[in-house]
RNA sequence: GGUCGGAUGGCCGAGUGGCUAGGCAGUGGUCUGCAAAACCAUCUACACCGGUUCGAAUCCGGUUCCGACCUCCA
């Protein structure tokens, strides 16, 4: 474990992790914004930084995961209209905001419990901690970072650049970003056009509004994980996870807030999952091109051929690294299912090999490889490729080419569950024959329909495998008598 | 326009200076009354042009194309 190295967007390498406290760890993920479906770019960051919390738990470290839910509603644009996506769709729908923030929480923590995304320690609400925003700002402000005009505080970039490195997690130059001017849209109150809203005044028509000494309004787009993070997790915590997009200027921002707030950067590693693509474009709400996750379940997007059990999207997310992009397809959906169910009917068999007294085939590496893989940046696409090597193994001595020896079998049983279901969290999703009714009553049908084949009855023992089939129990002929077993 | 990233076989996706991940599909087998499933084996590759090197898909330079961020976004 002394060997995980994570890329750290804030030195553009993999570096060796050393958490701040030896034995724990403290790690904070931006989660959605609650006013709309929860989608395929919603499950890679949260399956993401799952793997990596299982994986540092597996590993022996006491961790602490933070992950928000943001239900305030950020402003739909610069301009000061005062409109802000959840407050919008409330007036839309003609529902109170935190009706519409409660009803797509629950939709997410449904499709995350579907996704076996284990929930972390922590879940904060940004509308539970305005108090704790509004004294970060009062802070920034105390400090001579802040500025307020007109019940409105913005963060005064230009300044704090004076003394600190404002886009270094990004790569910006201010000096670029204040040559590349854009349209001032209505008038701002900001000194610069870089600078960003610490706290926004609500316009009349705003519904989303708390008290602050500086008048009614909201906490800025980018402060609540800056507060959170500094309330859960201290000052300086080991990582800080969330999507590419996030990068700038979300990320920026809380590390100036962090450092003009605590003089203090937050978080050590900075690491960032790259977005899903649907025909080589980002997914993504603001695009309108995007999937929810219940449409995967159900396959009643018009762009899937199916349905796609939520095993599958996890498996999906996995084959890819999580830096990389990851293409949509039906193809490639389709190839990740049959994949899955490879690796998981290996499990299922490797119960059943009987061991022999000596192993023919080495298994000694395979779990070298596989933690070598993970901590070489999460590396899951290689580490299923050595699984699926395992895979091979376990097949062939199931069908008498090779031979395990008692403990071999135990390493590869110790490997699938630790890969497999602890930290990759891939549930089995095939139906289990269970119940001992169904059981009895299909060995009663497997009985005569073996009597039926005896007797050379072909159409009576077909009928039965096909009626069988049409209620989804597939029959299996194999050489030492047959098999049942639930379809997919 | 600025900043950054990418281009791998039919598809998806790893990777590395020499030993050609893996999955899916295809092909050939095994099994079977037939079928399905399953299993085994196996073919296609590194955008283009130069350079460095004994050797490059991997390093360097250039070209083309694509994407991300620069406005909320996972």
């Amino acid at each position: 474990m002394q060997n995980l190295k994570l890329y750290n967007t804030l030195s553009g390498n993999k570096e060796v992790f050393k958490p701040i406290s030896p034995g724990s760890v403290s790690m904070y993920v931006c989660g959605p914004t609650v006013y709309g479906e929860g989608h395929l770019g919603h499950a890679r960051p949260a399956i993401t930084f799952d793997i990596l919390y299982r994986y540092l738990k597996f590993s022996g470290y006491k961790v602490r995961y933070v992950r928000n839910i943001t239900d305030v509603g950020h402003l739909l644009n610069d301009a000061d209209d005062g409109g802000d996506k959840i407050g919008e769709k409330a007036k839309l729908l003609q529902l109170e905001p935190m009706e519409v923030a409660h009803y797509y929480t629950k939709k997410y923590h449904e499709s995350m419990y579907k996704l076996n995304v284990e929930n972390p320690s922590i879940e904060p609400l940004a509308s539970g901690h305005i108090i704790e925003q509004i004294e970060m700002i009062k802070k920034i402000i105390e400090n001579g970072y802040g500025y307020e005009v007109n019940g409105s505080v913005y963060f005064d970039v230009v300044k704090y650049n004076e003394t600190n490195e404002y886009g270094s997690l990004s790569g910006r130059k201010i000096e670029d970003m204040l040559a590349n001017t854009r349209d001032l849209e209505g008038q701002s109150d900001k000194k610069n056009q870089v600078d960003f809203a610490l706290w926004k005044k609500a316009s009349p028509s705003h519904i989303m509004r708390w008290p602050s000494p500086w008048g009614d309004g909201f906490p800025g787009w980018h402060l609540e994980c800056s507060a959170m993070s500094c309330k859960y997790l201290g000052e300086e915590f080991d990582i800080h996870g969330g999507g590419m997009d996030l990068v700038f200027p979300h990320h920026e921002a809380e590390i100036a807030q962090c450092c003009a707030a605590n003089n203090n950067k937050g978080a050590r590693y900075w690491m960032h999952n790259n977005m899903i693509t649907i025909e080589g474009q980002k997914m993504g709400k603001s695009l309108g091109n995007f999937i929810t996750l219940n449409e995967f379940f159900n396959g009643s997007h018009n762009k899937l051929n199916q349905a796609y059990h939520p095993m599958v999207i996890r498996f999906f997310i996995l084959q890819a690294h999580y830096r990389s992009t990851i293409d949509f397809s039906n193809e490639a959906l389709k190839a990740a299912e049959k994949g899955l169910l490879r690796l998981l009917n290996a499990v299922k068999t490797l119960n059943k090999i009987i061991p022999k007294e000596n192993s023919t085939i080495d298994v000694s590496l395979f779990s070298m490889n596989c933690d070598e893989a993970m901590n070489d940046d999460l590396n899951t696409p290689v580490v299923l490729s050595h699984l699926f090597d395992a895979v091979k193994v376990i097949n062939s001595c199931n069908e008498g080419k090779h031979n395990l020896s008692v403990a071999d079998v135990g390493l590869l049983k110790d490997l699938f569950n630790k890969y497999v279901i602890e930290i990759f969290g891939l549930q089995s999703f095939l139906n289990t024959n269970n119940s001992s009714d169904v059981s009895a009553l299909m060995s009663l049908i497997l009985d005569v329909r073996n009597q039926l084949k005896k007797n050379k009855d072909w159409t009576t023992a077909d009928k039965i495998r096909d009626g069988l089939n049409n209620i989804n129990i597939e029959i299996k002929d194999n050489k030492d008598g047959s098999s049942w077993d639930y379809k997919k």
